[in-house]
DNA sequence: CCAGACGTTGTT
DNA sequence: GTCTGG
DNA sequence: CCAGACGTTGTT
DNA sequence: GTCTGG
């Protein structure tokens, strides 16, 4: 199935990597349009997107007759994973994991998204890539998989970059050739995975919800070695038309388009990433199977040496404040009530029991030696 | 007619 | 809001 | 999806 | 075991 994604371009970039041939042949080429959501949401750039968060999502500006003016035919909404049907009571947070992917096997019938696909909600979800568990005897190895444009190794001494592939003729629909070095990683192949969307109004009458659901299949051959579902992935301009344009495309004959999929490459990555507090970008960096695990040392080392970034209330990859209780990097500790009275009960249980001159390896003084 | 569900996962 | 089960 | 919590009191 | 938070 599909529940963890990487998406952590900027909406800027999101846009240029989505450019389609307008239907209109003499507009030209053209960029989907951003709208931030209504009512204070918002998108961040995440290497660990968990559902509950809003990501981008391409639907055709034909949504928003009447509401929005419609300089292009796409329009980029970042929207919650995670679909809160229209007719939902009560507090829309509280709907649970259960919506965050529709079966494609019964999603005709089933009212919670019949409903939605027959007003022609069909989305197609924008992200890097996906994260899938292979699960063996009682162990969870998490996996990144992606486009087979991409390259997802990051090169020595420098930030993650993205080496081209050779294209694919059947999939060139996003690609920007020029501006090679500047906009190296606006031209990450995004993964469009098909989705359908809803529209929840809160009783107050104030901003609406939008939130959507990835459609799932049974896993086509190169995934199902991992796991026994997949996202739905449109590999091309015309099959993503066919399922946004849904006032030409009747359902019928977009849901043609709903199948497993070959086109992908994937490779292991840490069990760090499972906890979705850990926004490093090595989520998505390969890890070697073969190799014992990194100790817990070496892992603090490549941390303290990564340069630091300014500050980002989003925790995207550079803790700021000092990582009280969490023992690993990139994580943030969490505001909650609980924790922060946990992490004093700690802090006080450790004082108590340590002696002077006990700890100078401890990854505590090591971050607070770092910090200060 | 009304009441109650509306969804997915993995596991045994 | 709409469908299913009783 | 996974990880982590799951609780109450009185006092500053 | 089950729910919440991310």
């Amino acid at each position: 199935m599909c529940g963890r994604t990487a998406c952590a371009l900027e909406p800027d970039d999101i846009c240029k990597s989505c450019s389609f041939n307008s239907k209109t042949t003499a507009k030209g080429r053209q960029q989907p349009v951003w709208r931030d959501p209504p009512g204070g949401q918002k998108y961040y750039p995440s290497y660990n997107v968990a559902p509950g968060s809003h990501t981008p999502v391409l639907i055709s500006s034909q949504h928003y007759q009447g509401e929005l003016d419609t300089i292009t035919e796409r329009v980029i909404q970042p929207m919650r994973w995670g679909l809160v049907p229209s007719w939902h009571k009560g507090d829309p947070t509280n709907v649970g994991y259960e919506t965050n992917n529709c079966r494609a096997e019964g999603m005709l019938e089933k009212k919670t998204y019949k409903v939605p696909l027959e007003k022609g909600r069909r989305c197609v979800v924008l992200a890097d890539g996906f994260f899938e568990w292979k699960r063996d005897q009682g162990k969870k190895q998490p996996y990144f998989i992606y486009s087979p444009q991409d390259t997802w190794i990051k090169k020595e001494n420098s930030d993650l970059k993205v080496k081209k592939e050779p294209i694919d003729p059947d999939q060139n629909f996003n690609v920007e050739e020029e501006h090679k070095e500047e906009t190296e990683d606006a031209s990450r192949k995004l993964l469009m995975m098909a989705g359908v969307f809803d529209v929840w109004h809160p009783p107050d009458n104030s901003a609406p919800v939008y939130s959507y659901s990835v459609i799932t299949v049974e896993s086509s051959p190169v995934m199902s070695w991992i796991h026994h579902r997949m996202p739905a992935i449109l590999t091309n301009d015309a099959e993503i038309e066919e399922w946004l344009n849904f006032a030409e495309v009747p359902l019928r004959g977009a849901v043609q388009n709903i199948r497993p999929t070959e086109s992908l490459q994937m490779h292991p990555v840490t069990t760090a990433m499972g906890n979705s507090r850990y926004k490093s970008p090595d989520c998505v960096q390969p890890v070697d199977l073969k190799k014992p695990k990194a100790p817990v040392n070496s892992i603090m080392k490549n941390w303290l040496s990564q340069p630091k970034k300014e500050q980002n209330d989003h925790g995207l990859s550079s803790p700021t404040k000092s990582p009280s209780k969490s023992n690993s990097p990139s994580m943030r500790p969490s505001p909650t009530k609980q924790s922060k009275s946990s992490n004093l009960m700690m802090n006080w249980l450790q004082k108590g029991k340590r002696e002077p001159d006990e700890d100078n390896d401890s990854p505590a003084k090591k971050i607070k030696t770092c910090d200060g």
